[in-house]
RNA sequence: GGGGUUGUAGGGUAGCCUGGUCCAUCCUACAGCGUUCGGGACGCUGUGACCUGAGUUCGAAUCUCAGCAACCCCA
């Protein structure tokens, strides 16, 4: 007897009854439709184990293991890309008041986020010290101590570590947090301005990367200078178009120039033995880009993830008939094999039905699964299904270089999509009526003077955020400013932020 | 920043309006045993909960206040 048929019966009699028996279809809890964004990034984000929201403080979570693998392998690309120049380093968590007052704009644009470390014990503190909101203010009085000569420039590092802000608006798991767990920041001083200017857009560059490795297509832009990071000459930034049409700002890059090195005396004696002071970049990502890898790719069924990323690439289901050891060696070999090719595999041998490990590492957005029954066994064969629906049968012998190949073109396949679809989503507009209906579903390219007092009319107006120049726009020809009409050639998107 | 909603086993829920029937309902999960296994198996047995604190009351999951936490909407 089919025990679905079974449930389906005694759902349309129960049906008719009062709410409670409103377990229909689902036989276990289910993802919400991916068009329902907010309730399914949630429920995945706890389906699919990445992070656990339960720990009882505001905006503080906790990664489960599987999450953390995930973690793990993503920041180990953001690593691979910075180690070549890059030294990775660590600084502590608190900051002493005197230091992190220094610099006026820095302290302006952070003062409400802060946590204070004001007791030891039960005996207050002398100097109160800081969570770093943010290391700048950590990092740069040991940058004075660090650089005497131009021989120390360039200075290039970074740190992944955890950040603390008192965020007042709404936490979000991965996307707005009071501990950011998963900051990478770079830190670099350079001897001119223009040096320090490069390093931006080698950094930019580097995150480029890093997105197209995780199959993840972004905006870039140069943020408004009322939106910039404070203590910056300027700041280029990187959006994420999300599923439900609002932007998500996934990496920054910032020139400092010399603000920085001004306020804690960083200067270096240049070739003329005369004193100068660094120019600086800072560049950052956090756990934020995992929120935009999970949200852009994922679909009703759970995660999708890339292979380069997946904490398990493969997984191996015996269907098992009748006599069950032979069918588990057979996996087993098949496993070893793909692991000599250190490939991250799982053999799942728990005694679930096929049918439940399917949803299972679906849920968990394994990119590609193998299939050995006594059907395959007796034609040399493996069942293999990728993520996204693909089913083929391979010869045995063929496996690990199949497995590898279809790696490559689920990649492939994933970016294409996700960039189909960040594409469809933004749209050019030509007036302010235009800008506010299209940002309602998702992003509006228009044409801006690049006045503070246009902006802030616009941002006004058509009740959505300028995310600033676009910098990977096509040439647009010269159009009449939004606002003021004065013609331009320059572009900005409008979004609805994260 | 403003407004709203909510908190009952690991997850989802019923009960709350109208206090006693509740050592709290159902689904799922989990543990043990057995039969199973090509898209969410079944049987039997078992485990597990009223957010925290104060108050009202003979009596509180239920009413009041505060705290903590979560979600949604608007700026």
């Amino acid at each position: 007897m089919d025990p679905n048929s079974q449930d389906v019966s005694s759902d349309v009699k129960k049906g008719q009854g009062r709410g409670q028996d409103s377990r229909p279809e689902s036989k276990e809890a289910k993802l919400p439709p991916k068009s329902s964004f907010s309730e399914w990034y949630h429920e995945l984000l706890k389906a699919a184990e990445i992070i656990d929201v339960r720990y009882p403080v505001k905006g503080m979570c906790v990664w489960f293991p599987f999450g953390f693998a995930l973690r793990r392998s993503v920041y180990g690309i953001i690593r691979e890309l910075l180690d070549p120049d890059h030294y990775e380093t660590q600084f502590p968590l608190l900051i002493p008041e005197q230091e992190f007052m220094k610099e006026a704009d820095h302290i302006k644009g952070f003062e409400d986020e802060v946590y204070w470390v004001t007791h030891g014990g039960t005996s207050p503190l002398d100097v109160k010290l800081a969570l770093r909101p943010t290391s700048e203010t950590a990092i740069y009085p040991m940058f004075k101590l660090w650089i005497r000569s131009h021989a120390d420039l360039p200075l290039k590092v970074y740190q992944i570590i955890n950040t603390f802000r008192y965020e007042t608006k709404h936490t979000r798991p991965l996307i707005r947090l009071r501990e950011i767990t998963s900051f990478k920041e770079a830190h670099t001083a350079h001897a001119t301005w223009d040096e320090a200017a490069e390093q931006v857009e080698v950094a930019v560059k580097r995150y480029a990367e890093f997105y197209r490795r995780l199959a993840v297509p972004f905006l870039e832009s140069k943020r408004p200078s009322w939106d910039k990071f404070p203590g910056a000459d300027y700041s280029i930034a990187l959006d994420v178009v999300m599923p439900d049409g609002r932007t998500l700002q996934v990496g920054t890059a910032h020139l400092l120039g010399t603000n920085f090195a001004r306020t804690y005396e960083i200067t270096y004696e240049d070739q003329k033995g005369e004193q100068q002071y660094v120019n600086q970049s800072c560049y950052g990502i956090s756990e934020r880009c995992i929120a935009a890898l999970i949200s852009v790719h994922g679909d009703d069924r759970g995660l999708i993830l890339p292979w380069l990323v997946a904490p398990t690439q493969v997984v191996i289901v015996p269907i098992i008939f009748g006599e069950k050891e032979p069918i588990l060696e057979a996996c087993r070999q098949l496993e070893g094999a793909l692991k000599q090719d250190r490939i991250r595999v799982v053999l799942d041998g728990s005694d679930e039905r096929p049918g439940a490990k399917f949803y299972k590492w679906e849920l968990r957005g394994v990119p590609i699964r193998l299939e050995l029954g006594p059907r395959d066994i007796k034609n040399g064969v493996v069942t293999m299904v990728r993520r996204d629906g693909v089913k083929k049968t391979v010869p045995i012998s063929d496996v690990r270089s199949a497995v590898v190949k279809e790696a490559e073109d689920l990649s492939a396949v994933l970016y294409s999509r996700a960039l189909e679809l960040m594409k469809s989503k933004i749209k050019d507009v030509h007036n302010v009526e235009e800008a506010r209906e299209q940002t309602l579903i998702g992003v509006a390219r228009a044409a801006w003077c690049g006045s503070v007092d246009c902006g802030h009319e616009m941002e006004d107006r058509v009740g959505a955020n300028l995310l600033g120049e676009a910098r990977d726009g096509q040439q647009q020809p010269d159009r009449p400013c939004l606002i003021c009409g004065k013609q331009t050639f320059a572009t900005t998107y409008l979004a609805r932020q994260y």
